[in-house]
DNA sequence: GCAAAATAGTTTGCGCGCAAATTATTTTGC
DNA sequence: GCAAAATAATTTGCGCGCAAACTATTTTGC
């Protein structure tokens, strides 16, 4: 085989997720989370009182991979899960006072961990564009 | 947070990876691999031969993921570890004919799947360049 | 030449990611 | 109105990804 494993972009995009996944971790372990829980936090900074449901929607996470998530973050203190009054199939999700609180402390994260890159911002935006597309393109029903 | 969670180039990363691997997982299970497993094979057929710390350094990944996986290869007996004679630390990593053999049928698995998303070349072309960037960024010693 | 440090690989523990099976509730279609 | 289908969430099982601890071998520096 002449073509390297960088000439394929899965591998690229694998190995720079993982990297990024990896330089965020001691970033994120002084707020004692993970990324995927970091993940579920920030939608519901967006959106809180939701259903795991809409959740699932929101960070394009399985339920299946949520549930372990969110009781996590139940056992952290963060947020509740409660029975829906109007549907019982449903779990209202919201985030406690502690959980609320959180946000400001993390609300610069993002940014700190891009600027540990030394990657123009014109190329960080273009790279986040492309990859939105592609994952568009990827779950479009077919 | 006015931000969304699709704002954060970290983010659609890591959603456009997790897509693309699930939408790669039926087409190498006809092959009987993982997309990880797939990424060793790749390696080896550029390469053979080789210590599993020449392996880890092509991969990106670490020795301790690497154990198992290769493990799992060698069960489905696509590849063989044996004890290096010159420094019985290292083993040496070889594929079998079984392995060598599934290279031809693997060939066009990349391609398959890039066509199966509407992206254009040049995009994803583009989107491979910037994540190989990124990589690079985040890896160099700081 | 030999103790200390470095190196190669394995093991352990934990948290995903997700398909598939399961449980519980609600909606549907006759 | 009630059985069948649909929906929401949980559980199970497996394979990563990786830090940290561990084992075995080789290199080093005095």
């Amino acid at each position: 085989m002449s073509q390297r494993l960088s000439d394929n972009v899965c591998f690229t995009l694998y190995s720079a997720t993982n990297a990024l996944i990896r330089a965020f971790r001691p970033i994120l372990e002084a707020y004692d989370l993970t990324y995927p829980q970091y993940i579920v936090m920030h939608s519901l900074w967006c959106k809180n009182h939701v259903s795991l449901k809409a959740l699932s929607e929101d960070t394009y996470l399985d339920s299946g991979t949520l549930t372990p998530i969110v009781k996590r973050l139940e056992g952290k203190g963060l947020l509740t899960r409660r029975i829906s009054t109007e549907d019982e199939r449903k779990k209202v999700i919201s985030l406690t006072e502690k959980g609320v609180k959180l946000q400001a402390d993390a609300e610069e994260l993002s940014a700190t961990l891009v600027a540990n890159s030394n990657m123009c911002l014109e190329r960080i935006e273009k790279l986040r564009e492309l990859s939105l597309e592609l994952h568009k393109e990827l779950t479009k029903a077919r």
